[in-house]
DNA sequence: AATGAATGAGGCTTCATTCAT
DNA sequence: GATGAATGAAGCCTCATTCAT
């Protein structure tokens, strides 16, 4: 994370992108000071260039010339706002991180069964990843591309995000409503390596729109956990 | 590029591995004439080694001297036989497509139901997969780093082994044994996703063994295509 | 590449030398920003250094480590002015044609009889090539060095010298002065065969002052343009 | 010059070609020792297709090994032949000073006039270096390529060519047939220019023929050594 | 007479980052 | 806040030549 000044009006961090609301940034961002002529400020230009680069060419491919270049600012004025490049880098993961662990939480405290809970769960986590699919792509292919503690430390935190996702599983299986013959961290990682395939072939212009992948791979994880009859 | 001479038994190329067996290069190899100490001819070490290597760091960050080092061989030797340090990683996909669809070919051509057939496939991919965990993780997150060319040649291979796959599901529809709800085209990748995404948390020294693992990820994918009663 | 500022007074170019006056460099040189303790910018003194080590040895045999070691720069430095070594080469040869081109545009558009225009151009050029003797050996020798693309315009520009001299002889020719049994063409291609060919043998230290073999050559053209009595 | 056995029939060289005919090989060379297929013997098919490739993309810009794929042959035959890729270089100015100087002590020892005798030889270097257009541009593009030694013994052999061409200017100035305000020197200088410059300009399919270059850049020769009147 | 695998030195270029302004 | 020239380490690749066979 970079150690730069918080913006006036954001709340915590100057890149602090509207990511709940899929990548759609707040349009009423033109008056903060590091705003310039495009509406967006510096950072967040920086941040949203590099998502796209990073997914389009791979971490180690793209230059800091070149993202500065896209984001129409200098390299001074990188380096002004984010310690390195791998900083970059980690703030894309911060970001996806943030967002997806959020809409998981406002998910499983929300009431209705269980089936229920995890239908919209497994439903949301395929529309947001297709709304950020850039951050889809990066994921998993640039781990390996941060320092180590920052990888530990989005180890750590998808971790807790999974340990959310596989509670509701267990939650149906000791319920019964779930079969319970496949241990619930399997079925995690079965889910989710879907999940993060979408980002192989999804294509926003193809048949299926967002929901309805959404709708048949909660269908399809549903029923895999139908319980035997 | 030279042309490597065709190792002995081996049908068309100096670097034919036993992929087949799970990466378990021939052990009667060592008595060719471009073998040295290691018992392994100079092409098929260098292979050995840099699918290692991309696997651990990532293809950009494994130089090619760090390759040879480990190979025990000079920089010269490797260009001898490789036309650029691309070209090996060329060889890391030509070798895992040509195996899974190899196998894939055989499953398929067995007699038994379509359901046992499937089981099968979807088993022994899995199996397959934890075997060269390796090629595994280097598939998605590298398939960027080759040129576009040959990025277009592992992705028609890929389609081919996409489809036959997708034939056995489409057979199952047809003769009303699986579910028809979801697209043939989705299930393929909804399953795939989940194999692919076995290198990202299988552990050898985990509770569970590989089969215990394709037992029930098949048993996921058929469960998953279960009509609905 | 990055764009070089230009130099205060060099309307467009950051290597634009005095070329005109024969390669002197402009003295009041030292006071802009990049100039160091040479008195000259740094892409300059790349250019001087460049265009001496290529004559001497040949662009091949010529490595980028002497050019900066010679000129007292970084690998990187250089990097950022030019954007190879072939741009170097390219920045040599647009001087050169610059230069030829604007000194025989100024005579052809001098008064006095076509025969003196002649003798003029026809003697520039020789006190010209002798005053950079290092392009003219570079120009013949290392075409096929640069880009295709490069070469191609150098030929272009080339062409558009030719025809200017060849015009001039077209005049004479059809004022009577010259001689027309031999194509206009030739006579040019005859004529600047010889002047590349100086610095093959032309010596500084040598018997003849570099006007004196303007005179020579500029009177052995005319001489052989002479119409038969 | 390779130290290898003279071949058969070839009276001091194995890459004694008939270079005096204008580079067409003798056509009943197949039934020497190390001829083949081709009917060429390998030093020979080596020296010429160095010619071509050194003529087309420089010295420097040719490989070993492309000289013998493009020779059929292998590298090690190559240096069973040659000593040196530095060797194959050499040859070629061996051969074609040769060949010159033969056909100018011819021209200088026969009869007629000198001012016939110029005229012949004049337009005879012309015809023969266009015939080996090859050779011409490797000339002086290449002399840098050459060892030290070689190099001087080049420019000693071409000094001789250089003066027995000179010593035909000065019979004509004695006589008083040529103009004498041009050191002969020059005037060879001169005109060697302009002969070595046809590798630049001249194509085969242009208007052009051979004979006819040669007629008109002798006439030009010899009126610009029209005493004035 | 010929092979071609292997060497090892050297070449060109890229790039994240720093720092004086 | 911002600039962009300069650094220096590292990367990929080429190639003439040798040598065991």
């Amino acid at each position: 994370m970079p150690d730069v000044p918080t913006a006036p009006g954001a709340p915590d961090d100057p890149v602090e992108t509207d990511a709940a609301t899929n990548g759609q940034l707040a349009p009423g961002a033109s008056d903060e000071s590091t705003a310039d002529a495009s509406g967006e400020s510096v950072p967040r230009r920086l941040l949203a260039v590099a998502t796209r680069l990073f997914a389009e060419k791979g971490f180690d491919r793209t230059s800091v010339q070149e993202i500065v270049d896209a984001a129409d600012v200098t390299k001074g004025a990188m380096y002004h706002y984010f310690d390195s490049k791998d900083d970059l880098l980690a703030e894309v993961y911060a970001r996806v991180l943030r967002m997806q662990m959020t809409r998981l939480e406002e998910i499983a405290a929300t009431g209705g069964t269980v089936t229920e809970r995890v239908r919209r769960a497994a439903s949301d986590v395929v529309v947001t990843t297709i709304a950020n699919l850039d951050d889809a792509t990066i994921f998993f292919r640039s781990l390996h591309q941060l320092t180590a503690a920052k990888q530990r430390e989005v180890r750590t935190k998808r971790r807790h995000y999974h340990e959310l996702f596989r509670s509701l599983i267990i939650e149906g299986q000791e319920q019964g409503v779930f079969a319970d013959h496949v241990p619930a961290d399997l079925v995690v990682d079965f889910y989710f390596g879907s999940v993060h395939h979408l980002s192989t072939w999804y294509r926003p212009d193809g048949k299926l729109a967002p929901t309805e992948v959404g709708d048949h791979y909660a269908r399809l994880l549903l029923d895999a956990l139908r319980p035997s009859s």
